[in-house]
DNA sequence: CTCCTTACCGTACACTGTATTGCGTGGATA
DNA sequence: TATCCACGCAATACAGTGTACGGTAAGGAG
């Protein structure tokens, strides 16, 4: 099966809007953000362009590759800006940019990592990233560079993953510390008590709230620093 | 709405098999490995049983709480296994024994970070993992504990992900080499070929298949040689 | 003006998660 | 022991999903 980006565009008929994979994807995203991917049927954006359902598979094969198109348009947004002096502030800007397009766009840290990206923009940010991380003192070979990408990725899916989902049900039980302790106090709170888990009633009691952005930089500037300083 | 873990198990019929959450969470997952995360339905589930498909809502309230009922089952094979001498062997074995239960049940990674892990197994791995973080020389207070977690879970989150959807897709289209070019080979050969990404050809044309467990445990290493190292 | 290709749409099917209704059998009570 | 009620369980029903299929109408070619 031949992967969409492979696919020419359709001759638009003379519709009044003509209808592209651009802008099924640019509503596709819209509905995403507003309702996540849960919300997101393929009906719901052929209803949204005035369209009939089956109008979108002209376009896309599947509601997977739907998706795809989905994620590499994001990838654009990412891949935008111009390169910075050293490599480590490059990667910095581009790993700062994904986290700013998981944040606007929630779903997309739900598909970071589930699917291999090989769309145009993935593969642009994905050599952005490469070549600078190949400039990194420590990083001799290819093999050096292949584990250093992927200790890079699985942070940024992970940490990206977990962030919004924390935000998430902090959004559904309410930010107020009393209101999450209402919902899943009364479990958690008798859990702790038994004495199990001292370690995380400690985390949970005495944790102050980091600011989420700082622990990402933190974490990041970590990870860099061992990139940068062992790997031979 | 109160978690799975806190309603009493309802008391068994005098059917042949008596039925249970654990058992609807042991079948789920026995389908779960064959078919996979999308092949896996209720009425599945309730075939499989012999039962009809609203009995589950007995046990469960949701399907996405069978899932977390699923995924603390494997937190529960994670668990096992005595501490080890050192927080590092500690962490170590905590994480490759998380690593196998993900290559076990690969849906297993499409969840892992996906909602909060408040499950007694789930809780009582962090707890052993957070216990033996706090004993590294350079965590000292409570934030720093919670930093190093953070980094921790991303990278067991994004590095396992990764790991599985490669398997997949080398699954899918075929472990040989020529396989793999003959499906994605068109596209991606052309794509590469551009020369817009020269870095990527690089390292798929140069890059020796490294071996996935070597490559985890060498960037597990990096991160705890980050954790153990400076954050102060 | 006619014909034919082809882009498009509506309908249809198998399947999903879940609410609701009703039956039948268990144990408790008179 | 006879009665009854409550509750465990199943079957049906509904709204919604992704997608295959067959017909229709509109465009350009002769």
């Amino acid at each position: 099966m031949v992967p969409v980006w492979e696919r020419p565009e359709p001759r638009p008929r003379a519709t009044p809007v003509p209808l592209s994979r651009a802008k099924i994807a640019e509503t596709a995203i819209r509905l995403a953000d507003a309702h996540g991917l849960d919300g997101l049927s393929v009906r719901r954006i052929a209803k949204e362009l005035g369209v009939g359902p089956m109008r979108l598979y002209d376009y896309v094969t599947n509601r997977s590759e739907l998706l795809d198109l989905m994620v590499d348009a994001v990838y654009a947004e990412i891949a935008e800006g111009g390169p910075h002096p050293g490599w480590r502030a490059t990667v910095l800007a581009i790993v700062r940019r994904t986290r700013a397009a998981a944040l606007d766009h929630e779903w997309f840290s739900d598909l970071l990592g589930g699917r291999p990206q090989l769309g145009p923009h993935a593969l642009a940010v994905g050599e952005s990233t490469a070549a600078a991380l190949s400039q990194a003192p420590a990083v001799r070979d290819v093999d050096d560079l292949q584990r250093a990408l992927g200790a890079l990725n699985a942070f940024i899916i992970g940490a990206l993953r977990r962030e919004v989902t924390e935000r998430r049900t902090a959004r559904a039980t309410g930010t107020e510390l009393s209101a999450w302790q209402a919902s899943l106090g009364p479990y958690l709170t008798r859990m702790l008590d038994t004495g199990r888990y001292p370690t995380i009633a400690r985390l949970v009691v005495d944790g102050a709230h980091l600011d989420a952005e700082e622990t990402f930089d933190h974490n990041l500037t970590t990870l860099l620093d061992g990139i940068a300083g062992q790997e031979g």
